[in-house]
DNA sequence: TTCCCTAACTTGAACGATCAAATCATGCAT
DNA sequence: ATGCATGATTTGATCGTTCAAGTTAGGGAA
C-alpha cells in the first residue's frame, strides 16, 4: 500500500507549518532560505507530491489538457492525429500537465463533450484539431471563456481571439512543385478536395503559385475530389487521360496520392488490383504517413511534434499568469520527403 | 462564465440536505421516491454535475485510467497502439471513467511514471500494452496494489494475478496458413521474430500448426529477423533463393510482409526501389495496418476494439465494488482479411 | 401508554491543499 | 523609548463532496 504523504506530514516532520511548506513549494522567494532548505528536504526524505485533487479544489486548476482522439479515418491519414497527441502528452508533461482523451463525432457531440468534461473534471484548457470554416467548437468555448489553441487557423476569421498553430500547407505543395519543376517537368497537375476547405484550398494555392512564379497556368491541370483512394485514382485517371501532357501530380493528401501511383505506375505488380499501364509520372503527397514511406511516395512532412509543442507551450504561459496576453498565431514550415515516386 | 452549481444549491432548490441530494445520485434506494423525483428535478434544471476533485478527495476515487502513448514506431505497426487507445476512450466514457495518457521510454521510464501519476492525479489504474517476458512493469503495480489490466497475456505466468486480454496470434497465423493450404499452396515459408518473444513465438508456433496437421514439416521454411521492412525484405530473398520451392510466406507482421513483397513481387513498378524480378508469390501480413490496406496486403486482422472494451470492462467491474473478484483472462481470436497479395 | 425500531432525512467532520488575514519578531527612523 | 514598516511564519477558513453519526417522525408490539 501507498503510504499517502500530506503536506501536514512534511509540516510536522520539518518543524514548520502547512503554508510554510506550501510556499516553499510554490512561491520560494517569501520563504527563508534556511527554512526553504530544511523543508525540501524532507519533502524529498519522506517522498511527498502534492494531491492534484486537493489543490484543484482551492485553486480551480486542475493542470489537465483535454484532447480529442479520433478513430483512424480513411487509415491513411489518420496518423497526424496519433504523432500530434504523442507531442502533446510529452510537452505537458514537461510543463507539469498531463493530456485527458475524449471522444466525439462532430461538432455537436464535441461541445456536448466539453460541457461534459468541464463540468466534472474541470479541464483549464482544450486542444482543438482540423478547424475547418464556421468551427461552432471555437465559438462555444469563446463564449464560455474556456482557454484553448486550435491545431489548424481560424479561417474565418484573421485575427481570432485566441492562439493557434498551423502548418503552410501552401509553401509544402509550392516546394513539393517547385522540386517538380526543377527535375524538368512541366505539365504539372493537382489532386485536391473540394473548394471550401481551408486546408484543401491552401494546398492547391502553393501549387498554382509555384507555377505561376515561372509563368504557366492551371487551366485543365486540376481536379477535385473526395479524400481517399479510389476517387484519388479515379480523379487521376481522368486528368492524365484528358492531358496527356502531364508528366506530375501534386497531391492534397497521401490517400489520394496512392489512388494516383495506382495509374501512374507502368504495368502494375501482380499483387495490385487493376494493373492498367499507363506512363510514369511523378506523385507527391501529403502529410509524409506511414503508407507513404512503406511505398516509397515523395511527400511533404508537417512537423507535428514542433506544432504539439508550440500549441501547448502558448497555453502554458497563458494558464500560468499570463491570462490577458494578446492571441498568437503561429505559420510552421512543413518540409518535402524525397523519395522514389517523385 | 460558467456559473458552478453545487450540491448545496441543489439541496437548497429542492428543500432537502446536501446528503439527500448525494444519496439521490449515488445510492438511490435510501431515497423516497418522491424526494428523489423532486431532487433529479432540480438536478436537471439548475445543470448540476458532481465535481470530480472533490469527490476524488473524499471517496479516494479519480475515475481516471491511465494508459501509455507510444511514439510511432516503425511508423507502420505504430496503429495498433492508436486503435486502442481510441476504443479505451470510447468504452471508459460509457463507463464513467477517463482515459489519462503518459509516455514512458522502457520499463523504467515507465514505473517512474506510475510513481509519478499516482502520488498527483492517482488514477484508479493501468491499462498496459505491449507486456513481455518478465515485465517489471507489472510487479511494480502488483507490488503497491495498483489495479490494472494488460493488453497482451502475462507469458511468464500462467496464473497470474492480474487479469489480461490478448489476441490469439497463433489461431491468426494458423488461419492465414490454412488459406493459403486451402488455394493449393504446399510450400509455406514463415518471416518471423528472433526466439524468446512471446507474441513472435506465437505467431510461428501457429504456422507451424497448420502445416503439421497436413503433415508439412517446417525445416528450412522460416526466417527470423528484426521487424522492419528492410531486413523483411533481406531475409524474404534469402528464404526464396535457398528454396525455389516455396510459393507462399506467411509473416509476423506487416512491416515484415512488406519487406516480402518488395521480393515477391513480379517486375517491380517503377516508383520501388530494386526493381529485381522474382517469381510471384503470396504473402500475408499481421495487424491489418493502413498501409495493408493501401497496397492490398492481405493480413491477420486483431479485433482491438474489442480487445479495447474488455480490458476496460474487466477493470471497471472491479473497481465499482466487485475488487476480490478473481483476475479473469480473455484470448479473442483474430480475422483473415483476405486481399490481392494472398 | 410506553418503548423500541426503522425509514428518511439532516448535521458535523473530514479529505489535502491554498487563500486571506493574523501574528510575531526585527530593524530603523523619530 | 515609541511607533512603524517589513519580512517570515502561522492560523483559520474554504473549495465540494461523502462518511459517520445524529435527529425526527411514524408504526407496531408489549
Amino acid at each position: 500500500m501507498a503510504e499517502k504523504v500530506t503536506i501536514a506530514d512534511v509540516a510536522r516532520a520539518a518543524g514548520v507549518s502547512r503554508q510554510t511548506v506550501s510556499n516553499t513549494l510554490n512561491t520560494p522567494e517569501v520563504v527563508r532560505a534556511e527554512t526553504r532548505r530544511r523543508v525540501l528536504d524532507v519533502v524529498e526524505e519522506l517522498g511527498y507530491r502534492v494531491n492534484q485533487a486537493a489543490r484543484q479544489m482551492r485553486t480551480g486548476r486542475s493542470r489537465l489538457i483535454a484532447a480529442r482522439i479520433d478513430p483512424e479515418q480513411d487509415g491513411i491519414n489518420g496518423s497526424v492525429g496519433d504523432r500530434f497527441l504523442h507531442g502533446l502528452t510529452e510537452t505537458a508533461a514537461r510543463e507539469g500537465y498531463r493530456v485527458l482523451l475524449y471522444t466525439a463525432d462532430g461538432d455537436d457531440a464535441e461541445t456536448a463533450a466539453f460541457d461534459d468534461l468541464l463540468g466534472a473534471y474541470e479541464p483549464d484548457a482544450f486542444v482543438l484539431m482540423a478547424t475547418h470554416h464556421g468551427d461552432r467548437r471555437t465559438s462555444w468555448l469563446a463564449e464560455r471563456g474556456v482557454p484553448f489553441v486550435t491545431f489548424g487557423r481560424a479561417w474565418s476569421d484573421p485575427a481570432a481571439p485566441h492562439c493557434w498553430v498551423d502548418v503552410d500547407g501552401a509553401a509544402g505543395t509550392e516546394a513539393a512543385t517547385r522540386h517538380l519543376l526543377a527535375q524538368g517537368h512541366r505539365r504539372i497537375g493537382f489532386l485536391g478536395w473540394p473548394e471550401g476547405s481551408g486546408v484543401g484550398d491552401d494546398r492547391r494555392e502553393g501549387w498554382r503559385r509555384a507555377l505561376a512564379e515561372v509563368g504557366l497556368g492551371v487551366t485543365g491541370l486540376h481536379r477535385e475530389t473526395e479524400d481517399d483512394v479510389a476517387p484519388g485514382e479515379h480523379a487521376a485517371r481522368d486528368l492524365l487521360d484528358r492531358d496527356p501532357g502531364i508528366t506530375a501530380l501534386v497531391c492534397a493528401s497521401d490517400s489520394l496520392a496512392l489512388g494516383a501511383l495506382h495509374v501512374a505506375r507502368a504495368p502494375g505488380p501482380a499483387w495490385l488490383a487493376g494493373g492498367q499501364s499507363h506512363r510514369p509520372v511523378a506523385v507527391v503527397g501529403f502529410d509524409d504517413t506511414p503508407v507513404a514511406k512503406a511505398i516509397g511516395l515523395t511527400s511533404v512532412r508537417q512537423p507535428i511534434a514542433e506544432v504539439a509543442s508550440s500549441c501547448l507551450r502558448l497555453l502554458a504561459t497563458r494558464l500560468d499568469g499570463g491570462a490577458g496576453a494578446p492571441p498568437e498565431y503561429l505559420l510552421l514550415p512543413p518540409s518535402l520527403v524525397v523519395r522514389a515516386s517523385g
